[in-house]
DNA sequence: AGACTGAGTTCGAAATCCGAACTCAGTAGT
DNA sequence: ACTACTGAGTTCGGATTTCGAACTCAGTCT
Protein backbone atom coordinates (compact mmCIF):
# COMPACT_ATOMS: atom_id res chain seq x y z
CA UNK A 1 0.00 0.00 0.00
CA UNK A 2 1.92 3.00 0.92
CA UNK A 3 -0.06 5.03 -0.92
CA UNK A 4 -3.47 3.82 -2.13
CA UNK A 5 -3.84 0.40 -3.81
CA UNK A 6 -0.27 -0.30 -4.97
CA UNK A 7 1.00 -3.66 -5.74
CA UNK A 8 2.90 -3.30 -2.33
CA UNK A 9 6.04 -4.99 -1.33
CA UNK A 10 6.10 -9.13 -1.64
CA UNK A 11 5.03 -9.81 2.26
CA UNK A 12 1.95 -7.07 1.62
CA UNK A 13 0.72 -9.98 -1.36
CA UNK A 14 1.73 -12.77 1.03
CA UNK A 15 -0.37 -11.84 3.92
CA UNK A 16 -3.32 -11.06 1.33
CA UNK A 17 -3.03 -14.89 0.60
CA UNK A 18 -1.82 -16.05 3.71
CA UNK A 19 -2.85 -13.60 6.12
CA UNK A 20 -6.23 -14.74 7.72
CA UNK A 21 -7.40 -16.97 10.36
CA UNK A 22 -7.54 -20.25 8.44
CA UNK A 23 -4.81 -20.55 5.50
CA UNK A 24 -1.63 -20.94 8.21
CA UNK A 25 -3.71 -23.61 9.85
CA UNK A 26 -4.62 -25.29 6.38
CA UNK A 27 -0.51 -25.31 5.54
CA UNK A 28 -0.53 -27.05 9.32
CA UNK A 29 -2.78 -29.44 8.61
CA UNK A 30 -1.50 -30.43 5.18
CA UNK A 31 2.04 -31.02 7.02
CA UNK A 32 0.19 -33.10 9.53
CA UNK A 33 -0.99 -35.60 6.20
CA UNK A 34 -4.40 -34.10 6.34
CA UNK A 35 -5.54 -34.62 2.76
CA UNK A 36 -8.82 -34.34 2.24
CA UNK A 37 -11.73 -32.46 1.75
CA UNK A 38 -14.07 -34.01 4.75
CA UNK A 39 -11.00 -34.13 6.90
CA UNK A 40 -10.03 -30.28 7.11
CA UNK A 41 -13.38 -29.41 7.79
CA UNK A 42 -13.66 -31.89 10.51
CA UNK A 43 -9.93 -31.30 11.96
CA UNK A 44 -10.26 -27.34 12.15
CA UNK A 45 -13.94 -26.72 12.16
CA UNK A 46 -14.16 -24.31 9.48
CA UNK A 47 -17.06 -23.48 7.77
CA UNK A 48 -17.79 -25.27 4.38
CA UNK A 49 -18.03 -22.61 2.02
CA UNK A 50 -14.95 -20.94 3.47
CA UNK A 51 -12.83 -24.27 3.36
CA UNK A 52 -13.91 -24.11 -0.59
CA UNK A 53 -13.16 -20.27 -0.86
CA UNK A 54 -9.76 -20.86 0.51
CA UNK A 55 -8.57 -23.98 -1.07
CA UNK A 56 -9.09 -22.52 -4.44
CA UNK A 57 -6.97 -19.33 -3.39
CA UNK A 58 -4.01 -21.21 -1.87
CA UNK A 59 -3.87 -23.53 -5.18
CA UNK A 60 -4.23 -20.46 -7.40
CA UNK A 61 -1.63 -19.28 -5.35
CA UNK A 62 1.24 -22.31 -5.44
CA UNK A 63 0.38 -23.89 -2.07
CA UNK A 64 -1.94 -26.56 -2.27
CA UNK A 65 -2.43 -28.66 -5.38
CA UNK A 66 -6.00 -30.62 -6.26
CA UNK A 67 -5.03 -33.87 -7.16
CA UNK A 68 -7.32 -36.82 -8.75
CA UNK A 69 -6.70 -39.57 -6.37
CA UNK A 70 -9.40 -41.91 -7.59
CA UNK A 71 -11.48 -41.98 -10.77
CA UNK A 72 -14.42 -43.89 -10.57
CA UNK A 73 -16.67 -41.55 -8.35
CA UNK A 74 -14.31 -38.74 -9.25
CA UNK A 75 -12.44 -37.55 -6.27
CA UNK A 76 -10.02 -34.64 -5.50
CA UNK A 77 -7.92 -34.07 -2.80
CA UNK A 78 -5.20 -31.28 -1.65
CA UNK A 79 -1.66 -31.52 -1.39
CA UNK A 80 1.19 -28.77 0.14
CA UNK A 81 3.43 -28.12 -3.15
CA UNK A 82 7.10 -27.18 -2.34
CA UNK A 83 6.00 -23.79 -1.74
CA UNK A 84 3.78 -24.93 0.67
CA UNK A 85 6.06 -26.89 2.47
CA UNK A 86 8.21 -24.08 2.24
CA UNK A 87 6.30 -22.25 4.69
CA UNK A 88 6.97 -23.93 7.75
CA UNK A 89 9.89 -22.39 8.90
CA UNK A 90 6.89 -19.58 9.17
CA UNK A 91 4.75 -21.89 10.63
CA UNK A 92 7.45 -23.43 12.93
CA UNK A 93 8.63 -19.74 14.65
CA UNK A 94 4.71 -19.03 15.34
CA UNK A 95 4.37 -22.28 17.12
CA UNK A 96 7.26 -21.26 18.79
CA UNK A 97 6.03 -17.72 19.76
CA UNK A 98 3.13 -18.92 20.84
CA UNK A 99 3.98 -21.71 22.90
CA UNK A 100 5.77 -19.08 24.52
CA UNK A 101 3.51 -15.57 24.62
CA UNK A 102 0.17 -17.68 24.12
CA UNK A 103 -1.64 -17.20 27.31
CA UNK A 104 -3.63 -20.35 26.21
CA UNK A 105 -2.69 -23.66 28.11
CA UNK A 106 0.26 -24.60 26.32
CA UNK A 107 0.94 -28.55 25.53
CA UNK A 108 4.47 -28.28 26.62
CA UNK A 109 7.86 -27.98 24.44
CA UNK A 110 6.13 -29.79 21.21
CA UNK A 111 8.94 -28.46 18.70
CA UNK A 112 11.94 -30.83 18.89
CA UNK A 113 15.35 -31.55 17.08
CA UNK A 114 13.86 -34.78 15.52
CA UNK A 115 17.09 -36.65 15.72
CA UNK A 116 17.77 -35.91 19.57
CA UNK A 117 15.04 -35.19 20.82
CA UNK A 118 16.33 -31.98 22.11
CA UNK A 119 13.91 -28.52 22.38
CA UNK A 120 14.90 -26.45 19.43
CA UNK A 121 16.21 -22.68 18.91
CA UNK A 122 15.32 -20.70 16.04
CA UNK A 123 18.49 -18.83 14.15
CA UNK A 124 19.69 -17.62 11.03
CA UNK A 125 23.15 -19.01 9.36
CA UNK A 126 25.41 -16.90 7.63
CA UNK A 127 27.39 -18.52 4.92
CA UNK A 128 30.05 -16.20 4.77
CA UNK A 129 30.48 -15.91 8.75
CA UNK A 130 30.22 -19.56 9.29
CA UNK A 131 27.78 -18.64 12.56
CA UNK A 132 24.15 -18.63 13.53
CA UNK A 133 22.50 -15.47 15.12
CA UNK A 134 19.52 -14.26 16.44
CA UNK A 135 16.59 -12.11 14.64
CA UNK A 136 18.08 -9.04 15.76
CA UNK A 137 21.46 -9.26 13.71
CA UNK A 138 19.24 -9.56 10.70
CA UNK A 139 19.27 -6.06 8.56
CA UNK A 140 15.82 -5.99 6.11
CA UNK A 141 12.81 -6.63 7.83
CA UNK A 142 11.51 -3.19 6.59
CA UNK A 143 13.87 -1.36 9.48
CA UNK A 144 15.93 0.57 6.83
CA UNK A 145 14.27 0.26 3.44
CA UNK A 146 11.35 0.74 0.94
CA UNK A 147 9.36 4.58 1.49
CA UNK B 1 -10.89 -26.32 17.42
CA UNK B 2 -11.10 -30.02 16.37
CA UNK B 3 -14.31 -30.62 17.85
CA UNK B 4 -16.44 -27.16 17.73
CA UNK B 5 -15.26 -23.94 19.44
CA UNK B 6 -12.75 -25.82 21.99
CA UNK B 7 -9.87 -23.41 23.39
CA UNK B 8 -7.88 -24.62 20.47
CA UNK B 9 -3.84 -25.33 20.36
CA UNK B 10 -1.96 -21.93 21.10
CA UNK B 11 -1.37 -21.31 17.49
CA UNK B 12 -5.25 -21.45 17.29
CA UNK B 13 -5.66 -19.48 19.69
CA UNK B 14 -2.37 -16.92 18.46
CA UNK B 15 -4.27 -16.76 14.62
CA UNK B 16 -7.25 -15.51 16.00
CA UNK B 17 -5.12 -12.20 17.13
CA UNK B 18 -2.53 -11.71 14.88
CA UNK B 19 -3.88 -14.18 11.61
CA UNK B 20 -5.51 -11.65 9.88
CA UNK B 21 -3.80 -9.05 7.04
CA UNK B 22 -2.95 -6.36 8.92
CA UNK B 23 -1.73 -7.29 12.08
CA UNK B 24 1.55 -8.81 11.04
CA UNK B 25 1.93 -5.46 9.02
CA UNK B 26 1.68 -3.50 12.15
CA UNK B 27 3.92 -5.29 13.94
CA UNK B 28 6.56 -5.05 11.09
CA UNK B 29 6.12 -1.41 11.08
CA UNK B 30 6.54 -1.44 14.51
CA UNK B 31 10.20 -2.80 13.91
CA UNK B 32 10.22 -0.13 11.34
CA UNK B 33 9.86 2.23 14.10
CA UNK B 34 6.34 3.30 13.19
CA UNK B 35 4.50 4.25 16.61
CA UNK B 36 2.16 6.95 16.18
CA UNK B 37 -1.43 6.76 15.12
CA UNK B 38 -1.71 8.64 11.91
CA UNK B 39 1.66 7.13 11.22
CA UNK B 40 0.74 3.24 10.84
CA UNK B 41 -2.44 5.11 8.78
CA UNK B 42 -0.62 6.54 6.21
CA UNK B 43 2.06 4.08 6.11
CA UNK B 44 -0.26 0.86 5.62
CA UNK B 45 -3.30 2.58 4.01
CA UNK B 46 -5.08 0.80 6.83
CA UNK B 47 -8.66 2.21 7.69
CA UNK B 48 -8.93 4.12 10.82
CA UNK B 49 -11.70 2.23 12.26
CA UNK B 50 -9.91 -1.21 11.64
CA UNK B 51 -6.43 0.40 13.00
CA UNK B 52 -8.16 1.40 16.45
CA UNK B 53 -9.57 -2.32 16.76
CA UNK B 54 -6.30 -3.93 15.46
CA UNK B 55 -4.26 -2.02 17.89
CA UNK B 56 -6.61 -2.55 20.68
CA UNK B 57 -6.35 -6.29 20.53
CA UNK B 58 -2.43 -6.28 19.85
CA UNK B 59 -2.32 -4.35 22.98
CA UNK B 60 -4.78 -6.70 24.99
CA UNK B 61 -2.96 -9.63 23.45
CA UNK B 62 0.64 -7.71 24.78
CA UNK B 63 2.17 -7.49 21.38
CA UNK B 64 2.29 -3.52 21.93
CA UNK B 65 1.85 -1.11 24.86
CA UNK B 66 0.04 2.08 24.43
CA UNK B 67 2.32 4.54 25.84
CA UNK B 68 1.83 8.51 26.63
CA UNK B 69 4.59 10.44 25.40
CA UNK B 70 3.14 13.94 26.17
CA UNK B 71 0.85 15.46 28.33
CA UNK B 72 0.01 18.80 26.95
CA UNK B 73 -2.19 17.68 24.72
CA UNK B 74 -2.42 14.30 25.91
CA UNK B 75 -1.04 11.91 23.03
CA UNK B 76 -0.49 8.26 23.14
CA UNK B 77 2.02 5.90 20.94
CA UNK B 78 2.12 2.23 20.19
CA UNK B 79 5.42 0.66 20.80
CA UNK B 80 6.02 -3.23 20.59
CA UNK B 81 6.54 -4.83 23.87
CA UNK B 82 9.06 -7.72 24.38
CA UNK B 83 6.36 -10.49 23.16
CA UNK B 84 6.14 -8.24 20.04
CA UNK B 85 9.80 -7.96 19.24
CA UNK B 86 9.67 -12.16 19.60
CA UNK B 87 7.61 -12.13 16.51
CA UNK B 88 10.04 -10.88 14.42
CA UNK B 89 11.53 -14.25 14.00
CA UNK B 90 8.16 -15.90 12.31
CA UNK B 91 7.88 -12.21 10.02
CA UNK B 92 11.59 -12.79 9.06
CA UNK B 93 10.30 -16.22 7.86
CA UNK B 94 7.13 -14.84 6.05
CA UNK B 95 9.25 -12.52 4.47
CA UNK B 96 11.60 -14.80 2.81
CA UNK B 97 9.11 -16.69 1.96
CA UNK B 98 7.21 -13.91 0.23
CA UNK B 99 10.66 -13.03 -1.49
CA UNK B 100 11.10 -16.67 -2.58
CA UNK B 101 7.41 -17.77 -3.55
CA UNK B 102 5.54 -14.54 -4.28
CA UNK B 103 4.24 -13.56 -7.45
CA UNK B 104 5.17 -10.72 -6.93
CA UNK B 105 7.98 -8.23 -8.07
CA UNK B 106 10.31 -8.60 -5.60
CA UNK B 107 13.43 -6.24 -4.58
CA UNK B 108 15.93 -8.64 -4.80
CA UNK B 109 16.97 -10.02 -1.33
CA UNK B 110 16.39 -7.91 1.89
CA UNK B 111 17.64 -9.56 4.10
CA UNK B 112 21.10 -10.20 5.01
CA UNK B 113 23.16 -10.58 7.85
CA UNK B 114 24.01 -6.92 9.49
CA UNK B 115 28.02 -7.45 10.35
CA UNK B 116 28.53 -8.97 6.50
CA UNK B 117 25.92 -8.12 4.37
CA UNK B 118 25.46 -11.56 3.53
CA UNK B 119 21.82 -12.96 2.52
CA UNK B 120 21.17 -14.69 5.25
CA UNK B 121 19.91 -18.56 5.82
CA UNK B 122 17.00 -19.76 8.24
CA UNK B 123 18.15 -22.72 9.93
CA UNK B 124 17.63 -24.08 13.88
CA UNK B 125 19.98 -25.06 16.07
CA UNK B 126 20.22 -27.60 18.28
CA UNK B 127 22.16 -27.12 21.55
CA UNK B 128 22.69 -30.56 22.43
CA UNK B 129 23.70 -31.71 18.91
CA UNK B 130 25.90 -28.50 18.50
CA UNK B 131 24.60 -28.22 14.83
CA UNK B 132 21.92 -26.29 12.45
CA UNK B 133 19.06 -28.18 10.79
CA UNK B 134 16.71 -27.28 8.38
CA UNK B 135 13.01 -27.43 9.11
CA UNK B 136 12.76 -31.36 7.78
CA UNK B 137 14.09 -32.53 10.89
CA UNK B 138 11.80 -30.76 13.05
CA UNK B 139 9.05 -32.81 14.73
CA UNK B 140 6.14 -31.85 16.40
CA UNK B 141 4.63 -29.07 14.07
CA UNK B 142 1.74 -31.23 15.07
CA UNK B 143 3.20 -33.67 12.40
CA UNK B 144 2.65 -36.73 14.93
CA UNK B 145 1.51 -35.03 17.94
CA UNK B 146 -2.24 -34.46 19.01
CA UNK B 147 -5.45 -35.61 17.86
C1' DA C 1 -34.32 -49.86 -3.63
C1' DG C 2 -32.35 -47.33 0.13
C1' DA C 3 -28.52 -45.65 2.75
C1' DC C 4 -23.96 -43.81 2.52
C1' DT C 5 -19.64 -41.10 0.92
C1' DG C 6 -16.96 -37.25 -0.58
C1' DA C 7 -16.71 -32.86 -2.46
C1' DG C 8 -18.64 -29.45 -2.88
C1' DT C 9 -23.12 -25.30 -3.40
C1' DT C 10 -26.89 -22.52 -1.87
C1' DC C 11 -29.22 -19.96 1.57
C1' DG C 12 -30.14 -15.98 4.75
C1' DA C 13 -28.52 -13.97 9.08
C1' DA C 14 -24.59 -11.93 11.55
C1' DA C 15 -20.19 -9.97 11.85
C1' DT C 16 -16.29 -7.18 9.51
C1' DC C 17 -14.46 -4.06 6.44
C1' DC C 18 -14.14 0.14 4.22
C1' DG C 19 -13.75 5.51 3.14
C1' DA C 20 -15.26 9.81 4.37
C1' DA C 21 -16.60 12.93 7.55
C1' DC C 22 -16.86 14.27 12.30
C1' DT C 23 -15.15 15.08 17.35
C1' DC C 24 -12.40 16.86 20.91
C1' DA C 25 -8.39 18.92 23.50
C1' DG C 26 -4.81 21.64 23.05
C1' DT C 27 -1.34 24.63 20.37
C1' DA C 28 0.34 28.20 17.09
C1' DG C 29 -0.19 32.23 14.37
C1' DT C 30 -2.09 36.94 13.67
C1' DA D 1 -9.86 36.42 20.31
C1' DC D 2 -10.39 34.17 16.07
C1' DT D 3 -8.81 30.92 12.97
C1' DA D 4 -6.17 27.03 11.45
C1' DC D 5 -3.88 22.93 12.61
C1' DT D 6 -2.53 18.41 15.01
C1' DG D 7 -3.12 13.81 16.79
C1' DA D 8 -5.98 10.26 18.24
C1' DG D 9 -9.52 8.64 17.76
C1' DT D 10 -15.36 7.88 16.80
C1' DT D 11 -19.55 7.74 13.89
C1' DC D 12 -21.86 6.78 9.76
C1' DG D 13 -23.91 3.82 5.99
C1' DG D 14 -22.88 0.68 2.54
C1' DA D 15 -20.16 -3.30 0.67
C1' DT D 16 -17.89 -7.58 1.64
C1' DT D 17 -16.99 -11.88 4.44
C1' DT D 18 -18.23 -15.17 7.56
C1' DC D 19 -20.99 -18.45 9.46
C1' DG D 20 -24.07 -22.96 10.24
C1' DA D 21 -27.36 -25.74 8.33
C1' DA D 22 -29.32 -27.85 4.68
C1' DC D 23 -29.02 -29.28 -0.06
C1' DT D 24 -26.84 -31.45 -4.47
C1' DC D 25 -24.83 -34.86 -7.27
C1' DA D 26 -22.18 -39.03 -8.84
C1' DG D 27 -21.15 -43.22 -7.63
C1' DT D 28 -20.89 -47.30 -4.28
C1' DC D 29 -22.43 -50.69 -0.83
C1' DT D 30 -25.92 -54.09 1.07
Amino acid sequence: MNQQGQPGSAIEETLRVVGDRWSILLVRAGLRGIRRFDDFCDDLGIARPVLTERLRRLVKFGIFERVRYQDKPVRYEYRLTEAGLALSPALVALVRWSEEYSQEVSSETTLVHAPCGTELEQAFWCRSCQTTFGPQAVKGVGVNDES
